[in-house]
DNA sequence: ACATTAATTATGT
DNA sequence: ACATAATTAATGT
């Protein structure tokens, strides 16, 4: 009877393999994987890692939703994106980089694993597939910041916000009786700190799309009701 | 078309 | 009761 290192629980294979880095490999792999990772329990609001920081380790969110944000040289928060569970973040080595690019905070109570840095060469020489998929979200995720920014040049706030939602709905939505809620607490200071304005133009907005029927909102929470007629608003403005 | 300021109210612990 | 979040109106660029 000797637990020599590790007197808590094992983690379960289960946990990786249905995320898509991942799901290719067989049982011994992902055990292999799994020993090597550290798993740690984030309160909401909570500070991963900090922009600039030398990037040791790359996670993987298990449950719960990342923020991630950068800090403009006049101190101002903007939130580029958010992270749900089943995805890789913090890979500054998947980017040749050796400090993280962005800081990123919880935005709900979450759960990550992390590895050492030094394992990412191994993991992307040794696991088939790895490195394609995961090359495939950094790529989506460079894409969606890309859009971000021009939509932040050409539209106008009403539009942006709504594409906020819309992209929040589908990432992180969840599906509840009336429509789809986004699934952390979200305050209109956050929305605004997405879409370039200011909390009370979001304020405005959320009141005036309440008013149509298409979301329902208290405090950190918003439902979308009417996707479609968000869709709508993206479009050309109608005078 | 939007930000800013400021005052007021609601809501969660 | 207190702090944080949200609303609303008025004024400014």
């Amino acid at each position: 009877m000797r637990h020599a290192k590790r007197p808590q629980t094992r983690l379960d294979e289960s946990l990786l393999s249905h995320v898509p880095p991942f799901s290719r490999l067989d049982g011994p792999q992902i055990r292999e994987i799994l020993d090597q990772a550290s798993p740690r329990r984030f309160e909401s609001g909570t500070t991963v890692f900090e922009e600039g920081a030398p990037a040791d380790r790359f996670y993987m969110l298990l449950d719960g939703y990342i923020r991630v944000v950068r800090i403009t040289p006049e101190g101002e928060q903007v939130i580029a994106l958010h992270i749900p569970s089943g995805q890789l973040f913090g890979i500054a080595q998947a980017l040749g980089r050796d400090t993280y690019p962005a800081t990123a905070i919880t935005a709900a109570e979450s759960i990550a694993l992390s590895w050492p840095g030094r394992l990412w060469p191994e993991f992307v020489a040794k696991y088939d597939g790895f490195a394609t998929e995961t090359y495939k979200t950094v790529g989506t995720r460079i894409g969606e910041m890309n859009t971000r920014i021009v939509e932040m040049a050409t539209q106008q706030v009403e539009q942006r916000i709504a594409n906020a939602l819309l992209r929040l709905i589908n990432q992180t939505g969840r599906k509840v009786a009336k429509g789809i809620e986004i699934d952390f607490p979200i305050t209109r200071q956050d929305l605004s700190e997405m879409t370039g304005t200011t909390l009370h133009t979001v304020s405005r907005m959320l009141s005036a799309w309440e008013k149509q029927g298409l979301v329902e909102s208290g405090r950190k929470r918003i439902t979308v009701l009417e996707p479609h007629q968000l869709v709508l608003l993206t479009g050309p403005k109608a005078t």
